[in-house]
DNA sequence: GTCTTATATTGACATCCGTCAATTTCCACG
DNA sequence: CGTGGAAATTGACGGATGTCAATATAAGAC
């Protein structure tokens, strides 16, 4: 996949504001420490059900922004039993910036 | 205006790729030196019709996508005559690499 | 197997967006 | 004045997009 589709694609996706709140709430949730209420909590990821609970939108339009961003590399979707714990992909959102500030 | 609307606004604006193009224009001529086939050339600036000839798409679709890229902050006006000379606003745009690498 | 829960997919809807042709506005210059 | 060139605006069109309800799929628990 060539380079500027790559970061059409990240461009993209970051440039919905629905889509960065579910970045921002995945980083989060990295010093948040999540603790009681959460169902499994392997480290700083959030699965599904739990950012449809703070992002407030219905769960097939939040399937349907993680899939984006997952395609777009910015985060990482791990599946374990029925759930997806996604992550995000500190690298690949490093990158975006780093491309954006040679290329624009 | 307020800072998330500014970089909302920002964002939209670079997530086009005929706006990238257009903002790389706009920079290339900076270093190019626009000599003959110039209109007036005052300076790292190009007016309309030059973007038209570069870009390869209609007057009123420049004319929109300037639109956009001036609303975002990310390019300058300069109305002379008839002319209007559009010149790339750096600053804007290392703040929005710089707001987008502590936002996101 | 059946039930329950988590996620994906489908289909529909309204809205937004990029583009162009046609027209209008603006402005310099005879 | 009027003419001509530059840019903005309007209107239309097709395509993409965000959202949801309904349904389907997957997978653990009983």
């Amino acid at each position: 996949m060539s380079d500027d589709t790559s970061l059409d694609r990240a461009l993209n996706a970051i440039a919905d504001p629905t889509r960065r709140r579910i970045l921002r709430t995945l980083k989060d949730v990295t010093t948040e420490s999540k603790s009681a209420n959460s169902k499994i909590a392997p480290g700083p990821c959030l699965c599904g059900g739990e950012i449809e609970d703070r992002i407030r939108l219905s769960q097939p339009t939040i399937s349907h922004h993680m899939a984006i961003l997952t395609k777009a590399g910015l985060v990482e979707a791990n599946k374990q039993g029925q759930w997806r714990w996604y992550r995000r992909n500190e690298k690949a959102i490093r990158q975006v910036v780093k491309t954006l500030r040679g290329k624009l």
